[in-house]
Order: C-alpha cells, then structure tokens, then sequence
DNA sequence: AAAAAAG
C-alpha cells in the first residue's frame, strides 16, 4: 500500500519519532467494530481513546477518578499538547500542574443544567411520533450502507452510547438511522434533512466515536491546534448550539470540542475577559473567568502596572472572598489568581510589544490587539486569546463560523493537517455567494487533506441542483440521502399566505398577535418568531411591538453578540414570546415551543421560506406559519404555491393566479419532487449524459420505519423532544 | 438588494 497523504504529511512534520506509520488508519479501516480494545488506552498517541475498552465506568460520576479516561501512555509530547494525563508533575495547563487534568476531572455534567423544567408524562406523550413513521428517504450513490433500526444495532462504544442515554434519546430519528452507518463506513455524504430531524447528532456520533476508536499522529507543534474534525456553520448561534450538543455527546469520553467565533463573548467560551480598552497604568476588568468551567471570578479589577510589575499579592487581597460570583475555596481562589497572573503578564507582554514595534505582526495575537492610536488594546482580541488559550490546550472537535477560522488559520493557530473529519451544517448557505470564497479558501486553499483521506459531510434541508454542483468538489464518491419534509404527509406545519399590502402588515401582525393571545391564555409558552427582510426593519418592528404593550424583543446581525443572545435566550424563556429576527435566525436554530412564524417579509428564494417555516412544528409538534404577501413578492407566487401543494396546504385562488401570470422567477424549481428538499443532482440526466452508470443503483427507496422492531411503549420518554435536534 | 461572517 502506498504511503498515504496523511502518513507522508505526519511522517515528514514528525521527524522526532512518532510511529506516524502505525498512527494512520485510513477511513474504510477505521470504525471497525473488531477493532482490538486492547489498542485503545496502550497505543492512542493523541485522542486518547481509553473509554473505548473501558466498559466498566466506574469513573463516571465520581470527579476525582485522576487518569481514568486519559491513562494512556504518558509521554512528553502529550504533556506539552494536551496537559498530559497523569496531573502530578507532568505538564498541565501552561507548565503548572493540574490544569487540564482538572478540566477533565471536573468536567461540567451538560446534562444536569437543564433551564428546563422536566417535561410531563403528559406532555411528552403527547410528542406525535407517528408523524414520523411514514417519512421517506432516499439515498442514491455507490453501495449504500444499510440503514440501522436502534442505536443498539449501532457500535459506537460504551462512552457515547451512555451520552445517548444521557440525552434520553430511545431510538435514532430517520436521518440518524441512514446517516450513522454511512459516516462509520467511513463514507463521504451529502444529506438533505430538515433541521430538527436530528442531524446534529447524526454527523457528531460518528466523529466522536471515530476520534475515541482512531489513532492519529501526534500534533507537531505545541503552540498550534491541530483539530480531527471540523464543523463549520453560518451563524455564531448555530456555531454554539452545535458546541453545545457536541459537549453532551461527547461528555466523558475524552474527546474535547472547542467553539470558536467573532463577535463579543460568552460564557461557552473557557475564560472570558471583557474590558474595553486596556491602558497601561489602568485597570483590567475581568468578568467571568472561567477555568475548565469550574472556577468564575465576576468583576474582578487587577492593576496592571505601568512599571510591568503585577502584583499578585495586591490582587488576591482585593479579591479573595466577596467579588466572586461563586464562592470559591482558597485553593480554587489560588488557580484563578494563577490565571490571571498569567493573563496580567500577557497584557504586559503585548505592551511591550506595542512599546517596542507598532507595526501589527502576524502570528502574535497579541500585538494585533494593540491601538498604537489609542495606545490601548482592544477587548474583542482579549476573547480571541481565551479562544487561542483553549485551543493551544488540545482539541479534537472544532466548531467554528467561516470569518473567524479563517482567521485563526492566518494566524497559524490552527491547522487542518491533521483533519480527518469535515462536516458543513446548512451547506447550501455555506456554499452560496457570500460564503463560497471562504469556505473554499478553508476547505482547499489551506492544509486540510483532500477528499478521500478526510471525510466530509455535507447537510442543509434543501440542496438547489447548482449547490451540489459546487459541493461535490469537497466530496469523494459521495452518498446522496434525502429524508421528506417532516410535516410534508402530516401537516405538521400548517402554512397560510394572507395578502396584505405593505402599510397594513403592522395592523395585520397586531391582529394575529392579538387573537394568539387570546387563544393560548393558560399557554404561556407559545412563541412566535416574526421574520422580516432587512436588519433595519427588525429594529423598527420591535420598537413598534413593544411601544403597542407586545412583549417583543429582536436579533439581527448589527447587534453585539450579547445582545444577540440576550434576545434568544430571552425568547427562549418566554420572557418576550415575540421575536423579530432577520434571516440570521432563519437556518438551523432550535427553538422549542415556538408555535408560528411569521413572515411579516417574505423572503426573495423559496428555500429560506422552508429553512425558516421549520424554526416551528419541530419534534413533531404542530406549528403554524403565516406569510404577508403581495406584488413585491410575485416572483415567490410559483414557487410558494407549488410548494404548498406538494406539502397539502391550501392554496389561496388569489396566489395561484399569482403563480400562473408570473414566470419562474424568485424560486428554483423543486426537483425533488413532493416529498424532499432536493434530489440527488448526479442522477439527473444531464449530469450523466454520456457517462457510465456509476450511480447506477439509482435511488434507492425505503420507508422511514417500514423495517419495525420498534418498542412503541418506549415513545413516550421524557425530554425525547431533543432527540430531533 | 439583503443577510451573514473578521475587526
């Protein structure tokens, strides 16, 4: 066998000695279940994979069990990149003994802190999953694994498959039932599911089981991450709710996922500092430093010194005891003054920096954050450092928004050398114009093996014919699955179209608001999301709701980070069950209880309509959408109807008038037929014209749950909504 | 034309 892209990129990085040779397993040779256990805690050089022949987990659920997960050989080399396993003596976080192992030790249950209060037997009975028993799914593409039935029937090791307990999941959802033995058959995919039909979960089972079972070469610089998976999204919510899925799937097994994106900070983010500007002689605000998420230091002020002496005497006097948000015990107190300590001598560092050469030098973070002007450094480049801190500290699983990986790549903070995973969510978006340049730059034009060494993965709800064109660039021989609109046979969604003139949809929203109100009295939860078309719109229409007595509250891409997520979490809690929202809301968020969207705007391409109708009728509730339309929206009347037909929705006579007067304009044409977002592009004619059948299988048809076995009884298990998300 | 994503 040849020598491998991977094997020659780690043999020539690696000179020092890692069996680089041993340490790759190419794709269709990994996952195996008869991989010997034995070769998980002896040999794993980087992921780590002792929980994969540890089926005794003893360590769960009792903090303190030092090395249980990570006791695999100890070397130098795994000191200085991950922290090392053993806690004493060997490396830690930054040379100081305890830090990573202390993250690992402690790390935070993701599944106790629930906001949520537990969902009634009534309740989840209620969850209608009947309406997924008939959903169709088609894959089409070269030896298609079959699909499996239970996450029994699927090999993912003990660690995950507690996680799946963990998450109340009983049985896999459509596109978990196709797409998990496709990815650990080490397949390339491109599927074409609505979101909340459990693709999160679909593509991060296999990657996190992959990275427990592989071996995978050491990484070759320690200042630098060289992350095994990638997933990237559009939006820095989205980028979050994965990150915060990923952590629950992979709570325990070792494997660790880091969240990197622009804007202001947040608490997913390992340690947070946020101060405005940073002169020297003034003070440092620190707000929610977070060490392995178990150390918070709230409002702390640490001097920084002119003379670059810090105190750190000074400090542990104004802080010890009463600014912590949470108390902290004397020794917990010690290691977050060891982190700023540590934080305080990189501020001072970058000042000298500063002092030293104005000019902005690439690969230090620091310098970049310094305003020779203002002489001060800026607070967002202090969160970039949190993020660059973490990701120094290992990673396995990234999960990043295109802008600031981008970055992250220029600085050479991070490589894509040694990613053998890549997963696109809502891929349509991520390869229409706006995105397409960045994400080729990450995807080809930086050091991310090819196609066929890595494994890609691709999923959005609709995939238009030229978008797949675009995306079978970054795909090697590729399975093609469509699972049907949930809500397509069932009405889940119950779709209306009103006509109403610009100047009156303020009125009209109002009536619709009103007569909700009315008929959700003892249902306080009903939310309604209210998509409009411009960022400047939204603002206009929330400041018009509220000054009207509605409880509303608006995010669009012009607002701060925090105030973005303010508005959701604030949504979210019911606090203010209207939403405005542009389209940075429309794909991919998962929104529980929100019971109609409005599309006050309608969007100018039939596919938003679908991403953004699909923020309701999740996990197999009903919901409602509602769209204002009129002349300006005449290109949407052909698409717009003909999609309501396919879905059984009724068609208002004045639309489809619209529809037969206006020509194909504002839509694609939905080739998929009634039931899917999209058909696989390969098998249409023109793609084929002259070629060898290759895909000759064709499309291959299964109904969704036609192969049984299932335990009805077990449908009706508290929190099961989650498992479509 | 607008929105999103880096600052």
């Amino acid at each position: 066998m040849p020598m491998s892209w991977a094997d020659s990129v780690s043999a020539a990085e690696n000179p020092a000695g890692a069996p680089a040779k041993s340490a790759y397993v190419p794709p269709h040779l990994r996952n195996r279940p008869s991989t010997d256990p034995l070769a998980g805690p002896a040999q794993v050089s980087y992921a780590g994979a002792a929980a994969l022949g540890n089926n005794d987990h003893s360590g769960y659920g009792v903090p303190n069990v030092v090395g249980s997960h990570w006791s695999g050989q100890r070397n130098e080399y795994q000191s200085s990149y991950s922290g090392g396993g053993g806690g004493r003596g060997g490396g830690g976080w930054n040379g100081r003994s305890g830090g990573w192992d202390r993250g690992r030790d402690r790390e935070i249950n993701p599944f106790t802190d629930e906001d949520n209060e537990p969902v009634s037997e009534q309740e989840s009975s209620a969850i209608n999953f009947d309406a997924y028993e008939d959903i169709p799914v088609e894959t089409s593409g070269d030896n298609v694994p079959p699909p499996v039935n239970t996450f029994a029937d699927i090999d993912l090791g003990e660690a995950v498959n507690e996680n799946i307990r963990r998450c109340k999941y009983v049985k896999p959802t459509p596109v978990q039932r196709h797409t998990i033995p496709i990815s650990l058959a080490g397949r390339d995919l491109m599927a074409c599911a609505q979101t909340g039909s459990g693709k999160t979960a679909a593509f991060c089972f296999p990657i996190i089981s992959g990275i427990m079972r592989g071996q995978f070469p050491r990484p070759p610089r320690p200042r630098m991450a060289f992350p095994l998976a990638l997933i990237l999204s559009p939006t820095r919510e989205l980028s979050c709710q994965i990150h915060d899925e990923a952590k629950k799937f992979s709570y325990q097994t070792g494997v660790k996922v880091v969240v990197a994106y622009g804007g202001a900070p947040i608490n997913q983010q390992s340690a947070v500092i946020r101060s405005e500007t940073v002169v020297p002689g003034s003070k440092v605000g620190l707000d929610n430093l977070r060490e392995g998420n178990e150390a918070e230091l709230g409002q702390g002020l640490v001097e920084v010194g002119e003379s670059s002496n810090y105190n750190i005497n000074e400090a542990r006097e104004k802080h010890e005891g009463q600014k912590f948000k949470h108390k902290m015990g004397p020794q917990a107190v010690d290691e977050s003054l060891k982190i700023l300590e540590d934080l305080a001598s990189k501020f001072l560092e970058s000042f000298k920096q500063w002092e030293e050469k104005p000019e902005i030098s690439q690969d230090r973070v620091y310098a970049t954050t310094v305003n020779p002007r203002r002489k001060s450094i800026q607070s967002a480049e202090t969160v970039k450092a949190n993020e660059l801190r973490e990701l120094e500290r290992g990673v396995h699983i990234l999960v990043a928004t295109p802008g600031r990986l981008v970055d992250l790549l220029e600085r050479a903070r991070v490589s894509l050398q040694m990613i053998r995973y890549l997963a696109l969510d809502e891929a349509d978006r991520m390869l229409d114009m706006g995105f397409e340049p960045q994400i080729r730059k990450i995807v080809q034009q930086m050091d991310m093996p090819p196609p066929g060494v890595r494994q890609t993965m691709l999923f959005s709800a609709t995939f238009p014919k030229e978008i797949q064109r675009l995306a079978s660039d970054f795909l090697s021989n590729y399975i093609f699955l469509a699972v049907g609109r949930v809500g397509s046979s069932t009405d889940l969604i119950v779709q209306r179209v009103e006509y109403v003139q610009e100047t009156d949809k303020r009125s009209h929203l109002m009536d619709l608001l009103h007569a909700q109100r009315e008929n959700s009295v003892h249902d306080k939860q009903a939310l309604t999301l209210v998509f409009v078309e411009t960022k400047k719109g939204a603002d206009a229409l929330e400041h018009w709701l509220c000054m009207n007595g509605f409880p509303a509250t608006a995010i669009h891409g012009d607002r701060t980070q925090q105030e973005r997520e303010y508005a959701l979490r604030s949504f979210k809690t019911g606090n203010t069950p209207i939403l405005v929202a542009t389209d940075v809301a429309a794909r991919g968020l998962d929104i529980p209880h929100v019971a109609h969207v409005v599309n006050f705007d309608l969007p100018n391409d039939i596919d938003d309509y679908v991403h953004r109708i699909g923020r309701t009728g999740r996990a197999g509730k009903t919901g409602l959408a509602t769209a204002f339309f009129n002349e300006n929206n005449s290109s949407l009347a052909r698409s717009l109807s003909d999609l309501m037909q396919e879905a059984n929705q009724e068609v208002p006579a004045w639309l489809s008038r619209f529809a037969a007067r206006s020509t194909y304009g504002g839509g694609k044409n939905r080739r998929g037929g009634a039931r899917f977002g999209a058909r696989d592009f390969r098998r249409d004619s023109s793609y084929n014209r002259g070629a060898t059948d290759y895909y000759g299988g064709g499309a291959n048809m299964s109904s969704g749950y036609a192969s049984g076995g299932y335990n009805n009884t077990s449908y009706g298990a508290a929190c099961v909504t989650s498992a479509w998300d």
